[in-house]
DNA sequence: TCTGGGGTCCTAGGACCC
DNA sequence: TCTGGGGTCCTAGGACCC
């Protein structure tokens, strides 16, 4: 049998800005962007506990939380910072586990199938990380236990807040049976939508039906559902993750059809990507603009260059060249973001020609 | 209520080659 | 003159997650 954990760090961005900002503890706070600027564009990142009171949630538009509660704290993002705690926990996570896999910056999931030899033992462990966590840096967390990460990710939801939850495997199907369907992992607001017309409401439903008529209605994805409603997931911790695509996008202040202000943005996130590719020593083949306009229409377009490449001004260069020749004249944009995927390790000895 | 930014994975049509 | 498949790459878009 195999155990797996997942460590999901409690309102994390919030968490940590609490550690230095005592005076926010235990206060209705949120990280996000600042309301009362120009055109106070975003979204809410984290929400405390004590502002969710309020029903003030991430994802929700800043400015909506700002009618709802003018005096929350509202603390601008610092990604660097959030960086800096995420590694702390995830290097002391590391200590508990055979395989390690950090899928956010504020989850991980981890094997413990050699480390614990039941759930008693896998409880016992997942307790001195927790408390572990908590005293050496300071930050709460939630811990999912079950038998594959698809399990312990929902046991982790009924963890929270500060909790740990053991799902046994012969206990699976009660505890996912009443759940409403857009709860299960892998299910939004569309699939969840359809879902709810065929009749399917809760987990339980999924789970019972016909799985032949589930790949009629969604193709392969629905073999995947019937799967994911009763429990099963074989898929491994994967310790050996590379990443795929590097992208930034930008929201202006209010839209804009200004090719200078444009092209600069393009430039500066441009820069920005090409800094960390460098730093994770790849090198790029694709390079794709997203373009959002007023309505929130967005279209991507991209290139794939001839050659794999670490010239990091080409990529500026490229995503230029696709602004002027896809955007749409008189349009106003709202958002503009560069990309680079395609990616492929790069060490410098070799020779370009080895990339292509 | 009016909607961010960073990612992943999947699908699908067309081009091109054998 | 009309007609195959298979494989791979390119491009675009959609759903989802945190």
């Amino acid at each position: 049998m195999r155990l797996i954990a997942l460590i999901d760090m409690d309102y994390f961005f919030v968490a940590c800005e609490e550690l230095r900002h005592r005076e926010i503890r235990g206060k209705p706070a949120v990280v996000g962007s600042d309301p009362k600027r120009e055109g106070g564009r975003g979204v809410v990142m984290t929400a405390s506990y004590a502002a969710r009171k309020f029903g003030i949630r991430s994802g929700m538009p800043i400015s909506m939380a700002y009618r709802i509660k003018k005096d929350l704290a509202y603390v601008p993002q610092d990604f660097e910072y959030y960086e800096e705690m995420s590694a702390k926990v995830m290097a002391l996570v590391k200590t508990y586990a055979d395989k390690f896999e950090q899928v956010s910056i504020d989850e991980a999931f981890i094997d413990i199938s050699k480390m614990a030899s039941g759930y008693d033992e896998a409880l016992e462990l997942m307790k001195g990380l927790k408390k572990e966590i908590r005293e050496k840096i300071g930050l709460p967390c939630s811990i999912g236990i079950s038998v594959n990460k698809l399990m312990a990710k929902m046991a982790s939801e009924g963890a929270k807040p500060d909790g740990i939850k053991v799902v046994k495997e012969e206990d699976a199907a009660v505890f996912l049976a009443k759940k409403p369907v857009g709860e299960l992992y892998g299910v939004g607001r569309k699939t969840s939508r359809m879902l709810e017309e065929f009749g399917y409401r809760t987990i339980g439903d999924l789970a019972k039906a016909n799985p032949v008529v589930l790949v009629e209605r969604f193709k392969s994805y629905g073999a995947e559902l019937h799967n994911s409603a009763n429990g099963i997931d074989d898929s491994d911790v994967q310790e050996n993750w590379e990443v795929k695509s590097i992208s930034r996008e930008r929201t202006f202040g209010r839209d804009t059809s200004d090719r200078h202000e444009i092209v600069k943005a393009i430039g500066d996130m441009s820069k920005e990507v090409g800094e960390d590719l460098k730093k994770q020593g790849f090198a790029y083949k694709v390079v794709t603009i997203k373009l959002r306009y007023s309505d929130f229409e967005e279209n991507l377009r991209s290139r794939s260059l001839t050659h794999r490449s670490v010239d990091t001004d080409e990529i500026a260069q490229v995503a230029t060249q696709l602004f002027d020749k896809y955007m749409e004249k008189g349009e106003e944009l709202r958002k503009i973001g560069v990309r680079i995927s395609n990616l492929a390790k790069y060490k410098g000895q070799k020779r370009m020609t080895e990339y292509a």
